[in-house]
DNA sequence: AGGGAATGTTGTAAAGATACAACAAAAACA
DNA sequence: TGTTTTTGTTGTATCTTTACAACATTCCCT
């Protein structure tokens, strides 16, 4: 199977949290390379590692990866809100 | 990194449609052998993979994937009908 | 300006995932 | 029953992911 690229929001959530990517190579257990090549998308990470990231961030594994590019957080946020008004 | 070893939900999904092996590997793009693998949990799918039989299933990738034991549907499904008495 | 931290680049090696083939076992079913 | 479909098993080959090292570049700080 040809491998889709994978796109993410590591940087977003890893920069808004002031984690170093050694920082957030070590809160999940990996070399800090390994999320320089993640960060750049040279490579998709394997499930597992998703799901570490993903929780790091508390949040589902959708919302840091995808197969197509990333929005905005901001156009992502303002969709939900305009949506349901709360 | 050590990999943890992915439970999942395939075989319940993929017998709920009436789907064999071949059925889902070919939908997802994959040699059906790959599908067998998956299901015994030999090994974990890749991220992509894992979106791609997520989506055949209509569903978030943590409902089809999860780094713990799979509950029971019907457990899950109790637990969220009465949480949310809709 | 100079030092230290963070990031990018290149290369090599090991571990993990996928394909594919061939055959065995089990299940479905005519 | 025997026939077909589905699933399991074993082995090999290839591709992808991860680790690690060494060095270059950029950025921040004082």
């Amino acid at each position: 199977m040809k491998q889709r690229k994978i796109y993410n929001r590591i940087p977003v959530f890893r920069n808004e949290r002031d984690l170093s990517r050694q920082d957030l190579a070590d809160l999940v257990g990996v070399n800090y390379q390994t999320i320089g090549y993640l960060e750049r998308e040279e490579y998709n990470p394997s499930l597992d590692l998703a799901f570490r990231i993903a929780e790091v961030f508390g949040l589902p594994v959708e919302m840091v990866f995808s197969t197509k590019p990333m929005k905005p957080l901001s156009e992502v946020l303002r969709d939900h809100l305009e949506k349901e008004g709360d």
